[in-house]
DNA sequence: CGTTTTTTCGACTTGAGAGTCAAATTAGCA
DNA sequence: TGCTAATTTGACTCTCAAGTCGAAAAAACG
């Protein structure tokens, strides 16, 4: 990746595409070296810029950790299912996959597995807030289920925690040059936790050579 | 606690109980912190010492952190079950509520939550090697499962990085001051992820508000 | 072209924290 | 008590990275 990695040439989104590009690198750098284990130079190098300039997309560091977080808060919100026709655990599963997949994948905001305290108390009280709200979406699907039949009783804060502590560790061992592709993990994921919660006769899922493959 | 929590009056021995408060002290710091984010004085400071104190004790920051992720790979690996009386599933469960226990309880050496790339890399090697051999045992007690019956035909490798990523992100919510006891948690957590990965009809669990709970 | 506006950068200051060391303090023991 | 060894510390150096700023380069535009 150079120099913007060349993200087209409009003259007035120019500097929204360019901030898209910083937060993904910046993210994926805290992701694996952490936030005060990155410098922004490393950040500037990565993009074939001067440290500098990254001052005049960014009001310092710390912002920056927290526009990602900002990020990572919507894309997250936009991977839960709220498909009606679907039961509760259906929905928890998709919503799952999808979450596996965003975090992973080559657009990914996460910075979720970072330490929380290189924020500022403003800053910390909003993300938490974003986070919140996720988390409170997923809860209500997995009452869905608990209310439809589909999910097991249980305290469903307690179960997302679980579930989504699976998912969100999956940005710690996946590796894009591994065996396992994204989409296999994700599946993988959502089966073996959507069975850890369901309640009745479990759903069949599709053939998957990590997990919720039947055959012998 | 202050000045070494007066860790008893011993000639000899005195140093590795000192060290012992020390790497706890040190590893709770870490993981709230992470690793850069955590100065030596922060440390000190806890321990009601002066920084240069430290230096009496270990060669640097960097092996001080090497020194956490060798207690806790021994601290883990005794958590593994391997009652040759019991099913594979039975082990696995008992396990990850030993694991659970042991990376949020009080004597916690646990630091797998931060990045890695703080370590050198022949400490990172020998790390690794150890996660490894814990990860390998635990594996070995799902393919038991598999043999015996108690757990569904899977990926060993994936099925422990799934149990464990949930395990292991307990660290990042858990509140010592919250409604849940540390044994609640790891009960329920062991609960729900055995569920997704066993064969047939499934245990009855103990009663826990958590997960599990079937009565009405 | 020349002029203006946007974007980038080199060179700088600053602060924080890692690591050192000789001196001071404390503990063990005769 | 005095002597010795173990332990602790204040004061220091040094490096690295955050953040600033004025000037240079590059677009935008007439």
């Amino acid at each position: 990746m150079a120099r913007w990695n060349k993200s087209v040439l409009n003259p007035e989104q120019q500097r929204s595409l360019k901030l898209e590009v910083l937060y993904k690198v910046a993210a994926a750098a805290f992701r694996r070296n952490g936030y005060h284990g990155t410098s922004l130079i490393d950040i500037a190098d990565i993009l074939g810029v001067s440290k500098a300039t990254l001052y005049y997309y960014v009001k310092n560091k710390q912002d920056l950790l927290f526009q990602c977080h900002l990020a990572a808060a919507d894309q997250a919100l936009e991977t839960i299912c709220t498909d009606p026709s679907l039961n509760g655990l259906e929905r928890l599963r998709r919503s799952l996959v999808a979450y596996v997949i965003s975090i992973i994948g080559e657009d990914s905001f996460s910075v979720v597995i970072l330490e929380e305290r290189s924020l500022s108390d403003e800053q910390l009280r909003v993300v938490i807030e974003k986070r919140d709200a996720f988390e409170r979406r997923l809860q209500d699907v997995v009452r869905t289920g608990v209310t439809d039949g589909s999910i097991l009783r249980c305290d469903p804060k307690f179960a997302v925690f679980s579930v989504l502590g699976a998912a969100n560790w999956v940005t710690k061992w996946h590796r894009p040059e591994g065996a396992w592709t994204i989409d296999e993990i994700a599946q993988a994921s959502a089966a073996l936790l959507c069975r850890g919660l369901a309640a009745g006769p479990l759903p069949s899922y599709p053939s998957n050579r990590l997990y919720g493959d039947q055959q012998p």
